[in-house]
DNA sequence: GTAGGGTTAG
């Protein structure tokens, strides 16, 4: 028997109009259902007889039969089974109102798991709905206020774990403009994902709504808004907003203030490892018990300061307070080694690391491989390589890159090739930096024509170049005088959504430096700063080196002065570049490095 | 299952 004859006998579905009810779904009238078909058709569905229900429906207008079983009453998850059964056997999108009026009577059954996998595959792939379509669908979705709540929070989720966090953003506002009440189980990953994204005013925003919307914010929500102040270097922000969370009854945890740590110690201030350590002071004052990521974070601050002894004095400490160093601690303290050119001490305290029963990680191997390389011994970084088969640590595409770029550094390119050629036969994809490094080494050998074939192979890879490949090339083009095709690049870098970073920039005004064109480099310094960013010390350098190269030595010292009153410290390039003419104008650098003026009554310029 | 730490390319 058919399907449609069964409801309607003798009518046609598509002509027949319905009447509404107030929020304009169509509405069968209780007269004109056969009671003895939505029986029928929830039976095949929840004995998965599609084909059967197929014949028996395909005359029909799915939509029609949608709202007949909703209104029927049936078993909301079995509307659900319709519902994506008839959108892939149809190859139709149900009507989001209709689609919705389901969520809603599954979340009154309680059904979230059901609810939870259907919305994933929903904003999978979804196509033109607006977010506030979406909502619109949501808010006729059934009398319940607070269930809409529960799947509008849900809709928030799926968004966000699908990295749709755009849109995911997008909910929570609209949310808000319906009144909906969202959970911090959603709220929170969407603040994570917000900062990974580095969508920092977006964050703000968020957790400046949550807040008026009463959202109770739990330690997770503050800390994940103050990582992402920290990222963006908001440290002074950060720092309040772990004052304020005490406010909201929430006090900060140990990761709050390693969150903290991390941040000072990522900044190029003066005096940052000062700051970190006060913040280690102010935790344990506050009863939190610094742990061994705490320990890790300043061990690799001071390194990256370039404060070796100050690494070993936390290192110490962390002994002395009874925490095992873990395989991280050893990571960082072989990285900081090999940065400081000692990688025979890198080696010893790998040894120490297995003999206390720890085994290293393709990590360590990596940083050790890469110690290795940067130290002209990539003879011993083969050796090591062979070694993690005998292991069984697989390497990784990072492992193979480290190689790469040590081969292409050594004008070794056919190894290099080679190599990358192994790490496909091995199942191992080369990454966007692995072309990276084999590009930088052709166009160190000038050969560009190659390295635009190898963007090609990337492309048909699809691997984009990212802003990385853009400075190789941008430094390969000032390096043959081309500063002027290079800036051109920029241009592109924007229309590709890349960002420039301050390599982009730098290396620009290098080239311009180099062509003794000031002008033209003093201009990118200005486009650079119109995009927010800062000169950094490398960017005083460049341009110290500039003036200096045309003797316009007032100028460059004009340029250390800035850079001091800024809080940038300067490294030792700066020095090199202008030891001589500053010693020469009368000042002498002190141990640490700071210029004292001898000849004049400025006090210690720091 | 939710928040923090390490390795590559410029």
């Amino acid at each position: 028997m058919h399907f449609k004859s069964h409801i309607f006998p003798g009518r046609s579905l598509q002509g027949t109009v319905f009447p509404r009810n107030k929020q304009g779904i169509k509405q069968f009238s209780s007269l004109s259902i056969d009671e003895s078909c939505t029986p029928t058709i929830t039976d095949l569905i929840s004995k998965q007889h599609w084909s059967k229900l197929k014949t028996h429906v395909q005359n029909a207008d799915p939509t029609t039969v949608l709202q007949q079983l909703l209104n029927s009453g049936a078993d909301p998850e079995l509307n659900l089974r319709y519902l994506t059964w008839s959108q892939r056997e149809f190859k139709l999108s149900q009507s989001l109102e209709l689609t919705f009026r389901i969520l809603h009577s599954l979340a009154l059954a309680k059904k979230y798991s059901k609810i939870r996998s259907f919305l994933d595959k929903f904003v999978k792939d979804e196509k033109d709905y607006s977010v506030s379509a979406v909502f619109h669908a949501i808010s006729l979705s059934g009398d319940s206020f607070c269930v809409k709540s529960i799947v509008a929070d849900m809709l928030v989720l799926a968004y966000v774990r699908n990295l749709k966090t755009l849109r995911g953003f997008e909910a929570f506002k609209r949310a808000g403009d319906y009144g909906f009440k969202l959970s911090v189980t959603s709220c929170n990953p969407l603040l994570s994902g917000l900062v990974k994204e580095g969508k920092i005013r977006d964050v703000e925003f968020a957790y400046g709504e949550m807040i008026k919307r009463k959202i109770e914010l739990d330690v997770i929500s503050f800390n994940t808004v103050v990582n992402g102040l920290c990222k963006v270097g908001k440290l002074n922000r950060a720092g309040d907003l772990t004052e304020d969370m005490k406010v909201w009854g929430v006090s900060p945890n140990v990761i709050t203030y390693n969150t903290l740590i991390a941040g000072y110690c990522k900044m190029g201030r003066i005096g940052k490892m000062h700051k970190a350590d006060a913040v280690l002071k102010e935790m344990v004052a506050k009863g939190v018990s610094p742990d061994e990521v705490t320990y890790n974070i300043l061990i690799d601050g001071f390194y990256k300061d370039e404060n070796a002894s100050g690494a070993t004095r936390v290192f110490g400490e962390m002994q002395r307070k009874g925490l095992k160093p873990n395989v991280m601690t050893y990571n960082i303290l072989i990285n900081g080694l090999c940065s400081d050119k000692k990688v025979d001490e890198a080696v010893a305290l790998w040894d120490q690391m297995v003999s206390s029963g720890l085994e290293p990680n393709v990590v360590t191997h990596n940083t050790l491989l890469n110690g290795f390389c940067k130290n002209k011994t990539v003879n011993e970084a083969i050796k090591l390589f062979n070694d993690m088969a005998k292991k069984g640590v697989d390497p990784n595409a990072r492992t193979y890159t480290t190689l790469i770029d040590a081969y292409c550094k050594d004008r070794r390119l056919e190894d290099a090739f080679a190599l990358r050629d192994s790490m496909i036969d091995r199942g191992v994809f080369p990454e966007v930096s692995t072309y990276n490094s084999l590009i930088a080494g052709l166009c160190r050998k000038g050969d560009v024509e190659a390295a635009m074939k190898l963007m090609d192979e990337m492309a048909g890879k699809k691997l984009n170049p990212d802003i990385v490949t853009y400075n190789i090339l941008i430094d390969s083009l000032c390096n043959r005088g081309e500063s002027r095709t290079a800036v051109k690049l920029l241009d592109e870098i924007f229309s590709k959504g890349l960002n420039p970073t301050h390599v982009t920039y730098n290396t620009l005004m290098d080239g311009y430096c180099r062509e003794g064109n000031l002008r033209a480099a003093s201009n990118v310094r200005k486009r650079m700063e119109s995009k927010g960013k800062q000169a950094n010390v490398v960017t005083y350098n460049v341009l110290i080196k500039g003036f200096c190269l045309k003797g316009k030595l007032e100028d460059a010292n004009g340029l250390l002065n800035e850079m001091l009153e800024r809080g940038l410290v300067p490294n030792r390039t700066t020095y090199e570049i202008i030891k001589e003419e500053m010693m020469v104008k009368g000042f002498v650098p002190d141990i640490e490095g700071h210029f004292y003026n001898v000849s004049g009554t400025d006090s210690k310029r720091k």
